[in-house]
DNA sequence: ATGAAAGCGCTAACAG
DNA sequence: CTGTTAGCGCTTTCAT
């Protein structure tokens, strides 16, 4: 009160006011234990009284660091970004760093140069990378080679822990068969994404494998090839739903697709899920506002964006051991209205006679 | 080549290299027209072979300020948000300005307090402010206070015009109310968002200004409050509908409540758009991803977006005037498949009479 | 047209 | 436990 001063307030002023030196002012601001105290506390009212902030600029200045993560991406999927956002910022919040995000071209052959210049522009203490863009190895090399860290969110394993946090799709998809195998279906469609993305082929060998294991012939002309988009999904399920013997249900790889095969099925005057049962895969919006709802998996998006943060801070911290701690996140079965037994009306046995 | 050094190069090595001060360095970096034309491309030279960067960081904390701009958001709408950050990297890009996110609840007592901590701590240079904060006049006030450039984007103009983007949702719902008045209908019902945001009454008594202006008795018990989710689309539709005299269409003023209505239309056996026309707001992912694909409004999201960058850029700059150029956009009528003539079979001639 | 020198606000040896 | 003293890399008066 009374000094209302325009200037915003420095370690200085705290200094003075507290009648003590900057050093010991910026031992406070930065936790140091090797603080009495009564100084502590009497240094911390100044901070409080006056809401004093330190100025990020100078002190990454100083210190060689920035406060500061990027997020880098190239994914159409606007929820997805949005979430990953909110988790990466839930631990940011209280650490004092703050989100730069970078959405780029995956297919640009500056990608690399632009991506180490982004860090290097602003001085980033590290970077989130997302699918697919997270799947570049080259990438991940060049930010090595120039001592960028990094933390990359995938569905594989595809760095050492520290630099990684996985979702296990190939489980998930493992259980979504292994969920329609037990509602009695046989002739299950499977429709991929893209291809080119290691995740696709995760999704794929994950679903087939399972398929195998609960003796299902795997399902060669069965599977169809979509990118995406709701379109291809009605492209793929009409390819599926022409043939002689058509599935009884189909496994789209993402929801988009999936509600593509409903809209398609009940166009050729099929109901889904009595003629056909329909699965997605990513819980996205859609799924609970589409007509049946859809049976999909959802990925912990935000808790991985939480975990791969708290792994790049350790790291910046030099907390080595904390960054490996915490690689594989489970992607969870929701069953919704699209999925039924093939013999609903029988109550079928759904407890798996193996293993 | 030779002295692969693996510190960053710094203004002083290029100042040694080329034989000049760091001052005279300063002056190239910075476009200073004060440079001698030999002196210049010496330096230039220097700078290329040795690929410098200035510093940000230095750069900031010498000249006061830090190529940080800010959005801040409580907008649980991924899409929307996804959708400002690529328009406004669209024009950070080139500039040299980076954009830090800054999600964050409206409710919050210390929402203002908050906001302004956080453009301090990264000595923001400026910052943009989305719907439903941007509404916030005290929010914009304490901004003013504290020296904070900003930009809001709003639906109606609560600012002056270097410190707002407006889309002119009243013209945008006229539109809709006209074309659903040509269509035949006269008993148009309207699904309201939640009360205490100025968008809702904004776009509220557009439609009903509109209507009234074609000779419709401003819809008084054709009005429902729904809260901008499918389930409230639901709710507000089984009203609306179970009326002695049911309305022949319907504007959700967002495309999950319009979802909502469709869905709830055809529960209870009626057909849309032959029973029942239905209109949304936003072009939201839903609208083509529904039966029927939704007649909705979009708001020229991205645009907006970058146009309000361009401002606060120009404004940090001090070309004041440049940045008071260019306020309102016009957002576009999308007409899909949930809307239709009443008499459909007759052949409406559509060209408004009045006018 | 160019340079010398004083900071911006903070951290980090290195004493004490 | 606390203070002194240099910088971090750049901009910016003020001279020349």
């Amino acid at each position: 009160m009374g000094n209302a001063n325009r200037q915003p307030t420095t370690i200085s002023d705290i200094a003075r006011l507290s009648g003590v030196s900057k050093r010991t002012v910026s031992r406070v601001i930065n936790n140091s234990p090797k603080v009495g105290k009564a100084t502590r506390e009497k240094i911390q009212s100044v901070i409080d009284e006056l809401n004093y902030r330190p100025n990020a600029q100078a002190r990454g200045l100083a210190a060689g660091c920035s406060y500061l993560l990027g997020l880098i991406y190239d994914n159409p999927d606007g929820l997805y970004i949005d979430e990953v956002q909110r988790g990466v910022l839930s631990v940011c919040r209280g650490l004092g760093y703050e989100l730069v995000v970078h959405p780029c071209d995956w297919r640009s052959d500056t990608l690399t140069s632009e991506a180490i210049g982004f860090v290097n522009r602003s001085k980033l203490d590290g970077v989130i990378v997302l699918p697919p863009i997270s799947e570049d190895n080259d990438l991940a090399g060049a930010f090595r080679k120039a001592q960028v860290r990094y933390v990359r969110l995938a569905a594989i394993a595809l760095d050492t822990a520290d630099r990684v946090v996985i979702a296990n799709e190939r489980s998930a998809v493992a259980a979504m068969a292994e969920y329609l195998v037990n509602l009695g279906h046989r002739r299950i469609g499977y429709i991929a994404g893209p291809e080119g993305r290691k995740s696709t082929r995760e999704r794929l060998e994950g679903f087939c494998d399972a398929l195998a294991k609960h003796g299902c012939a795997p399902c060669e002309d069965m599977i169809a090839r979509g990118a995406y988009t709701f379109e291809s999904g009605i492209a793929c399920a009409r390819t599926l739903l022409e043939r002689p013997e058509p599935p009884t249900a189909i496994f789209a790889s993402n929801d988009e697709m999936a509600a593509g095969v409903i809209y398609t099925a009940q166009e050729m005057g099929m109901k889904v899920p009595g003629d056909l049962s329909v699965a997605g895969f990513d819980d996205s919006m859609l799924a609970t506002k589409i007509r049946p709802s859809l049976t999909t998996i959802r990925r912990p998006v935000r808790e991985m964006a939480r975990l791969a943060t708290k792994k790049l801070i350790a790291s910046i911290d030099g907390r080595e051991d904390e960054a490996r701690v915490g690689v594989f996140l489970d992607p969870v079965l929701i069953i919704r209205d699209s999925t039924r037994s093939i013999h609903w009306w029988r109550e079928v046995n759904s407890h798996p006679e193996g293993s």
